[in-house]
DNA sequence: CGCTTGCCTTGACCGCCGTCAAGTCCTTCC
DNA sequence: GGAAGGACTTGACGGCGGTCAAGGCAAGCG
């Protein structure tokens, strides 16, 4: 169970002391595809950390529609913000596909927290750059075009100035679509679009990025 | 400059002992409106309280047009999370009126938080705090009229039930527009139609909410 | 083999919102 | 008082993307 937790950032670098009486009071959770975590409005009384699979974090709107929030791929944590604050979640959350994940009571978490220095800047670091990626998406959602979000989505996997690399989708086109605030229809234009253009090319349930620096000028117009 | 410092809830409840190095290391700063503090990528050496006026949060997309993130009103702090994780900031900062702030060094921040559990969870409940409003504005930003983001805006300011409530705009029509991913055209024919239909009334420079009921109709389409 | 089911694509249509432009109201300043 | 400027409003128009509908395609199953 120690190993396993390590495997987060939040919990590398911490003592064995430290992080026994967590790995003690966590257990392990498997789901099928499909289930529901919790909804909106539930009392949070654990974190998450996933071990294989992925979750999908969104919202109902008022007439029954999902807005995507974020997706947790493997190896991330999720609702560690709610579980300091003692608040209800603020998102619905379900299995994408199969799923394993230790879910670590808030408790713990938070007695661990008052005296450990060394987690609560874990927690702030972790924290930050939550709040850094939420500053990015705000910015992409607002960016105009769909073009341009599909653009700055892929832009975002790309690691280096390579040319000709793989993007492996998370789960679905028509979730990564919701992710980006698209229908369906409007992402599978785009892609289409972009293929003709010679900018990607799509092979095996993969995006190929054929043309980096193209993909860019699509994404600032 | 303790007194000052005691404002934002951030600091709230520390001892004197504790404060006391975090108020030696601060300065005040002032500024005329429209006054630049900092753009995206300057490093981030210091986080700031805002005492008097508001602050303008926004990044350049790449065709020059700004995208409002966030607004701060006096007696909230902001770059919180920049000052811990050492990166430059996110976004650009202007000063909307004329402006009073405390400017508080990053690395003695960091130095207090090491030491005192109390700060690391205060500073930790107010990042969690503003992960949650991302999340809202996440939601927001992605329902789809206009109509429904406006009436959402308006609801966010509404405290009971009481009917007849008076909001304070800061600042602008045009600035809250952009907050809001709205063209200031839009947002005057949103408020216009609302108007006719008797859901809200202008009054010099308040929006008087006349019937929150409609209000949240409308935001539920 | 044919049927179903789910995912994706493609086409047609329409409404919302962004853009451009003109006009109104109010403040400021001489 | 009159001119100038800014904030806001109102109108006309066009494009992007959402919606609806139909069709293609692969996998699973009888």
């Amino acid at each position: 169970m120690e190993q396993l937790l390590r495997i987060a950032p939040l919990f590398q670098n911490l003592t064995q002391h430290d992080l026994l009486p967590i790995a003690n009071a966590s257990r392990k959770v498997s789901c099928v595809a499909g289930q529901q975590l919790f909804i909106e409005g539930d009392p949070a009384i654990q974190l998450f950390l996933v071990l294989k699979g992925s979750v999908r974090l969104y919202r109902l709107t008022h007439d029954g529609k999902e807005k995507v929030i974020e997706i947790i791929r493997a190896g991330e944590t999720f609702a560690e913000s709610v579980a300091l604050l003692g608040r209800p979640y603020p998102v619905c959350a379900s299995a994408i596909d199969a799923l394993e994940m230790i879910a670590i009571p808030a408790e713990v978490i938070k007695a661990q927290v008052e005296q450990n220095t060394g987690l609560a800047l874990k927690m702030l670091a972790s924290l930050s750059l939550r709040v850094h990626r939420f500053v990015n998406d705000i910015h992409a959602l607002s960016m105009s075009t769909a073009q341009q979000k599909v653009a700055g989505y892929f832009l975002a996997f790309l690691s280096a100035e390579a040319d000709e690399q793989c993007i492996q989708l998370p789960s679905t086109k028509a979730l990564v679509a919701a992710r980006l605030g698209l229908q369906p229809e409007t992402f599978s234009r785009v892609l289409g679009r972009m293929k003709e253009q010679g900018v990607i090319r799509e092979e095996n349930a993969q995006i190929v990025v054929l043309a980096p620096e193209k993909l860019r000028q699509l994404r600032d117009e």
